[in-house]
DNA sequence: ATCCTCCCCTAC
DNA sequence: TAAGGTAGGGGAGGAT
């Protein structure tokens, strides 16, 4: 990926500003043909002419000719080919596309391929809108929909492609047919429509994504994490990296290690290395990653220089005292586009990474541009993880351009000095990357990290135990790890600078004594997602459009990493009351009032539940959507999700009954529980409002269900497990078994419900179509002497009843007595300390079922039932089973 | 004491 | 013009 298969760079980009001299290539055109041809078999790409100087394709699905054939015509005359579809793409190419696709593609013109070789043919550019592919392009919601890497097609000769269409006439004929039909449905408008983009447009979360460095950075980062734990779980143990370097080095004797060594590599200023490797004329110069290209911009508008002013003013005022203000040598022309990452000569000026280009260009006139390559950080990273993974998977990932690696046992097996694996990792990783990175040894992360700090840029440097006092004493404070700009000007204004001016105090941080190994299992804890940028609603609707594209996406990557939420929380950034609606940055969020509000104790299992909290707390918060500038939603209290069964999904996804949740329920079944009453029983509320009138689909008596049992706190929920007080200093991944529960994709034991009564039974079994899933055991129940005597020796029979006793408990139209209640509740009881976790849920999905009508003789004993089984499940699982609104019930 | 909610801060 | 995201740690202060 990202270069072509001569290994020539994949780029070579002909933007305005880089001068390559392209002119001189002008006039060669269709002269060049014959020799185009072979250069797709030679090391070599030549660029032959600049015809589509300013087009940069991206291709989707299968063309024709191939994708890498496009590329390579791209590369030899003067194109830029994108792996995936980014902001800087001008043209889709497609042969064929579905409408399935093409509503993801937005409104850049898709193009057919001929557009590409006849133009090649022709020696100049032709009017693209004669080659579009027609499509119905419906309007659809939008999703975010990241483009998968094509995978390169064969290497096929491109004469195929050149010959494909040569008849002029036809070719013209042919376009102005597609160009009437066009212009008759409107294509045009799609294509002309403007490219500014604010929260308001349905296709605005798809490109800002695609154009945030922020945002690469984050998922990266995740993404890396993510793969270290799958690597690891797969991984048979042996690395062949390790191996080579063994035969290479030969067995020598081992060194003697004291205690292990943990290597930090970090790559040089990142971003910029990935996009010099296609500017080796730009090395040893100041460089910058923006955006923008030009520092200076004209603003005519004094209505919009005056805002700018007043918010660089506001910024000044808002900082911690004693922070230097990134708007400080700025003028209200200065471009404010981030700089994503400087090199080393511009830092020498007093750039640095996050700086305002504006300020930047002043520091350093030099200061050249260039611009973000995202496949190229992607793929960089992937070869950097991958190298590192072919010698050990001791691998804590930081980020996508950094990682611990704890080397102890390389250097173990090897016999290589520190010295001597640092020099080879680091000329692979340069080799295969074409990207320096600095390596730092030491200890412990923290003595390694700082090490690097020393080797950078392009070094590497072990830190000795005896040096690391020492050492450390130098480092200034702004370079511990989690001491930024707030904590750096607290203690700046302390008088305190380097650590060895605090050393004194709080020796163990200070000298380095971090004890804490490498963290390869890495566990996700909360899943947001948060736009800041782009965000002007005109209605409300475009804002409800907006936190719902927004839900959609959060959702999806909880689905991703197949995990459910129980908390959500909604983070509004608001303008400021005093400043100015015209924020300085375009479509930036300006000084704005953060808030904040959160709700407890929901599942968070599909999108729409997101959607309908968010708008919830939205309302809550209710704030001038007009001076909305910042969105976020972030869901923690994470659940793994119970493991995939088919039948078992079917049946706790039956339709919703109109039960609110569930999620407290009193000691003793002594409620009177009238639809519209409030009891309180042994300090907790407990309400009964909601009623609705249900229709049993079963056949049960109809009745009015209602949602005692909830625990009201302040308005929210109060969970059974804070009620019971369980859950005590347990982290919660911890007390799922999930893996313990039934395996993914195996039946589960559903032989429970052989224990059920029988007309309920089959109920069940018809209703969830389970009879496939049941017939495995049969319990020898219709044999067994109906024993009442026997039942009634209640503690000791705690085994299962026969169906008719159960039956009779049921059908009684008497109130049920205590004794029977207890009977009947212990028996779960047992089943929930004998069952694993999803058996657990469908019993209780019986109780709430059968029992939970307010007008069941048993509606009462339910709630006394319940807390048996919970009790049970706690005894069990340390945990208990919460009941959902939507769901009979969902895990722990 | 310990929890929860609403922040703030930091890292990449 | 410009793409100011995201995860995790932790603290203040109120509720229990």
């Amino acid at each position: 990926m990202g270069r072509t298969t001569n290994g020539r760079p994949k780029k070579d980009r002909p933007t305005e500003d880089e001068e390559m001299g392209f002119g001189a290539w002008g006039g060669y055109m269709a002269a060049k043909r014959a020799k185009l041809l072979d250069q797709f078999h030679h090391a070599e790409i030549e660029k032959v002419s600049d015809i589509f100087k300013s087009v940069a394709i991206h291709v989707n699905g299968l063309t024709k000719p191939p994708a890498d054939t496009l590329k390579n015509l791209m590369a030899a005359h003067g194109g830029e080919f994108h792996m995936y579809q980014v902001s800087g793409t001008t043209h889709i190419i497609a042969s064929n596309l579905p409408n399935v696709k093409i509503k993801h593609l937005g409104s850049v013109p898709i193009v057919k391929p001929s557009w590409i070789t006849d133009s090649i043919e022709l020696g100049k550019l032709l009017d693209y809108r004669r080659y579009l592919l027609y499509t119905n392009q419906s309007v659809t919601q939008p999703r975010i929909d990241f483009p998968v890497i094509e995978k390169a097609s064969s290497n096929k000769p491109v004469a195929s492609s050149v010959a494909e269409t040569n008849d002029l006439s036809k070719i013209v004929e042919k376009s102005l047919i597609i160009l009437e039909k066009d212009v008759k449905k409107g294509v045009f408008d799609q294509i002309r429509r403007g490219p500014t983009k604010t929260a308001a447009d349905p296709k605005f979360l798809e490109e800002f994504y695609n154009n945030s460095r922020l945002h690469l950075i984050s998922t990266l980062g995740a993404e890396f994490k993510q793969l270290i734990v799958q690597m690891r779980e797969k991984s048979d143990g042996k690395f062949p990296g390790r191996e080579d370097l063994i035969c290479l080095k030969g067995k020598t004797t081992s060194n003697v290690l004291s205690g292990s060594v943990i290597m930090h590599i970090d790559m040089d200023c990142f971003f910029v290395s990935v996009g010099l490797r296609n500017h080796p004329e730009l090395r040893g110069k100041p460089v910058a990653i923006t955006h923008a290209r030009n520092g200076q911009l004209m603003m005519n508008n004094a209505h919009r220089k005056a805002s700018r002013e007043q918010e660089f003013e506001m910024y000044k005022d808002r900082l911690p005292h004693g922070v230097i203000s990134r708007v400080d040598k700025l003028d209200v022309n200065s471009s404010l586009s981030e700089i994503a990452s400087c090199s080393y000569e511009a830092r020498k000026c007093g750039v640095k990474n996050g700086m305002f280009l504006g300020q930047a260009i002043k520091l350093c006139p030099e200061l050249r541009t260039l611009p973000y390559d995202f496949e190229g950080y992607r793929e960089v990273s992937n070869t950097l993880y991958k190298t590192i993974a072919s010698y050990t998977l001791d691998i804590e990932a930081v980020s996508c351009d950094e990682v611990y690696v704890d080397v102890t046992n390389i250097l173990k097996e090897t016999g290589l000095t520190v010295d001597e694996w640092a020099t080879h990792i680091r000329n692979e990783i340069m080799n295969v990357t074409r990207c320096p990175c600095s390596a730092g040894f030491g200890a412990n992360r923290l003595q390694a990290r700082l090490a690097t700090r020393k080797a950078k840029p392009s070094g590497q440097y072990h830190l000795q135990a005896d040096d690391v006092e020492m050492y450390m004493s130098d480092i200034p404070l702004a370079d511990l790890p989690g001491v930024g700009y707030a904590t750096l000007a607290k203690l700046g204004n302390l008088g305190l600078n380097t650590c060895g001016d605090v050393q004194v105090t709080s020796l163990k941080v200070l000298q380095g004594m971090d004890k804490r190994p490498l963290n390869f299992h890495h566990e996700r804890k909360s899943v947001s997602a948060e736009v800041n940028y782009g965000i002007r609603f005109k209605t409300v609707g475009e804002c409800y459009n907006f936190l719902q594209s927004l839900s959609t996406e959060v959702y999806g990557r909880l689905d991703d990493i197949g995990m459910r939420a129980r908390c959500l929380t909604l983070k509004l950034s608001v303008r400021a009351a005093d400043a100015p609606v015209e924020t300085a940055k375009f479509l930036g969020c300006g000084i704005c009032d953060s808030l904040t509000k959160s709700v407890s104790n929901i599942l968070v299992n599909s999108a729409e539940v997101v959607f309908r909290e968010v708008k919830i707390l939205y309302d809550k918060l209710n704030p001038p959507f007009v001076d909305l500038r910042g969105v976020g939603i972030q869901l923690t209290k994470l659940e793994k999700n119970a493991p995939l069964n088919k039948a078992l999904t079917k049946f706790l996804n039956q339709p919703t009954k109109k039960v609110e949740t569930i999620t407290g329920v009193s000691n003793k079944p002594s409620i009177e529980a009238s639809s519209e009453k409030n009891c309180t029983e042994n300090n907790v509320k407990i309400s009964a409002k909601t009623k609705d009138v249900v229709k049993s689909k079963r056949g049960r008596p109809k009745g009015i269900r209602s949602s005692a049992g909830r625990v009201q706190k302040n308005g929210t929920n109060m969970s059974l497990n804070k009620y019971f007080g369980q859950n005590k200093n347990v982290p919660r991944s911890e007390k799922i078994p999930s893996q313990k529960a039934a395996p993914l994709n195996e039946e589960i034991d559903l032989s429970v419900l052989n224990e059920l009564p029988e007309d309920l039974r089959n109920e069940i079994i018809k209703e969830y179509q389970l009879e496939d899933k049941i017939q495995v055991s049969v319990p020898s129940t219709s044999s067994d002497v109906k024993n009442t005597e026997q039942a009634s020796k209640y503690p000791e029979n705690l085994n299962l009843k026969n169906e008719s006793e159960t039956n009779k408990w049921i059908q009684s139209s008497e109130r049920p007595s205590e004794f029977d209640v207890n009977m009947i509740a212990e028996h779960f009881k047992q089943l929930a300390i004998d069952r694993e976790i999803d058996v657990l849920k469908v019993i209780f999905n019986f109780l709430h079922r059968t029992f939970s009508d307010l007008n069941c003789h048993w509606h009462n004993a339910y709630y006394s039932m319940v807390n048996v089984v919970q009790q049970g499940m706690v005894m069990r699982y340390g945990g208990t089973l919460m009941v959902d609104r939507k769901f009979g019930c969902c895990g722990m």
